[in-house]
DNA sequence: TCTGGGGTCCTAGGACCC
DNA sequence: TCTGGGGTCCTAGGACCC
């Protein structure tokens, strides 16, 4: 058996666990440059705010329903995600980290008391993080993502066993199946296959012929035929990007090139810390496709290395040179960015016989930049050519503290009960929650 | 005025090999 | 007029996920 853990709007709770003042009302969370709503509280989507809704549509609900609006805090959701993930592993081991947010565990040593299992899994996430969990077990994984649908709607569990499947899979929208998107829905739809249930009763050569062996996947996962395994965690990425929208528009070369060599310095870093070298990059740079009025032009560039580098210089010089071959004036840009492709181990990189670079030297300057910057704080070292300017930065106007990982945004509470009875908070204090009631408990991990 | 960011897997078809 | 059989590797694009 296996289980899907899935934190409950996951951002908004992060949030929560140092807002408790907060717990009841609308919250959402925005994605970067304060563009679209990526996580709401269940009051949140109670009054009609929908997900992906560009912030400034729904300006007017946000305000006349007082919605607590959060700018998106990685450094924060990372951190709580780490402590979850650690909570889960301590009780099973057999663990793949799925997402930010959600987690596969292998039960098949956990054959007893399921359900027991599961709520002593939520409940001890909850009290060591602070973050309310979903869990849905089941006997693969497709089935174990459909389980935890409907703990959603029950009490946080849910557990499918063989000989429930089948009444479980009737009531079960097809395009809610995990794997099967747009496309497939509508073309499962126009045949008349609404549910999971009417899904599995096609024949199996039909199912193959018209999806392929991703579809077939699906289909005798849903019959309760492990097909997918869990997955090793912590594998190498494959590709590695970068992207980011500009704050504002964005005209001229020497600002564009400013923010793509952040983004390929960023790429280089990632590189480093899991000790891979990338042979190919691409690179691109585009208009906003959304303002009608402005002429589009969105070009990209690809380059093959003539040898696998994880080097901040050298990864920012080739990203330079794509930017040459299609950045033209007389547009409005909004974002660029840059992805690392072929991605080999470090200490396997097949070396160039003509222009070789001294690695071991250049090695040693990354590291100590690394170690430099994980100490005094990002971008504290950096190249030149990531500039000065940063009028390509992004927006977050309504960011929370670091909390749990930078020294001087950790909340203070005076433990001493107030006049009110209530916890003062003494430093990081934000203007609705001057005050924790005492029956608040935070337990720090 | 303002619309996110980061990934994986599969398939078909071309180019090549013996 | 007639032109085999079996295979691998690479790539672009589609579809999906969070």
């Amino acid at each position: 058996m296996f289980a899907l853990v899935d934190c409950n709007s996951f951002y908004v709770s992060c949030e929560r666990v140092f807002r408790p003042d907060l717990k009841k009302s609308p919250v959402v969370v925005l994605s970067n440059n304060d563009g679209c709503i990526i996580s709401r509280s269940d009051e949140a989507k109670a009054i009609g705010i929908p997900m992906g809704a560009p912030l400034f549509k729904i300006k007017d609900l946000i305000k006349e329903h007082n919605v607590a609006v959060f700018s998106s805090n990685y450094a924060l959701y990372g951190d709580l995600s780490d402590r979850v993930m650690k909570t889960l592993a301590s009780v099973v081991p057999d663990i793949e980290i799925y997402s930010i947010d959600e987690a596969f565990l292998d039960l098949n040593d956990y054959e007893d008391n399921l359900e027991e299992l599961g709520h002593s899994l939520r409940n001890k996430v909850k009290q060591y993080t602070g973050i309310p969990v979903g869990i849905g077990i089941a006997p693969t994984k497709t089935l174990a993502k459909l389980a935890n649908r409907i703990a959603k709607k029950n009490n946080g569990i849910s557990v499918i066993y063989p000989d429930t499947i089948t009444e479980v899979l009737k009531n079960f929208p097809i395009e809610d199946v995990w794997g099967i998107g747009r496309r497939i829905s509508v073309h499962l739809k126009n045949r008349n296959i609404d549910t999971a249930e009417e899904f599995t009763q096609q024949p199996e050569e039909w199912i193959r012929k018209q999806f392929g062996i991703t579809g077939l996947r699906i289909y005798r996962e849903l019959k309760g035929i492990p097909c997918i395994e869990l997955e090793e965690t912590g594998l190498d990425k494959k590709s590695i990007c970068t992207t980011r929208s500009f704050g504002k528009l964005q005209t001229d070369y020497a600002s564009v090139l400013e923010a793509l060599s952040n983004h390929a310095a960023s790429c280089a870093e990632k590189l480093r810390r899991q000790h891979c070298c990338a042979g190919s990059m691409y690179v691109f740079i585009q208009t906003n496709r959304f303002r009608k009025q402005d002429e589009q032009y969105r070009p990209a560039f690809f380059i093959k290395l003539p040898e696998a580098s994880n080097n901040t210089g050298t990864i920012i010089q080739y990203a330079e040179q794509a930017l040459k071959q299609i950045f033209k004036t007389g547009y409005k840009y909004n974002k660029c960015g840059i992805t690392v492709m072929d991605i080999v181990p470090e200490n396997v990189v097949q070396l160039n016989c003509f222009e070789s670079k001294p690695r071991d030297k250049w090695h040693a300057l990354e590291e100590t930049i690394d170690k430099l910057n994980l100490k005094m704080g990002k971008k504290t070292l950096r190249h030149a050519i990531e500039g000065f300017k940063n009028d390509w930065k992004l927006r977050n106007e309504n960011m929370s503290p670091n909390y749990t990982t930078k020294w001087n945004e950790i909340l203070e509470i005076d433990l001493r009960l107030n006049a009110n009875h209530k916890f003062q908070i003494t430093k990081n204090k934000s203007q609705n929650s001057k005050e924790i009631p005492i029956s608040h408990k935070f337990y720090p991990s």
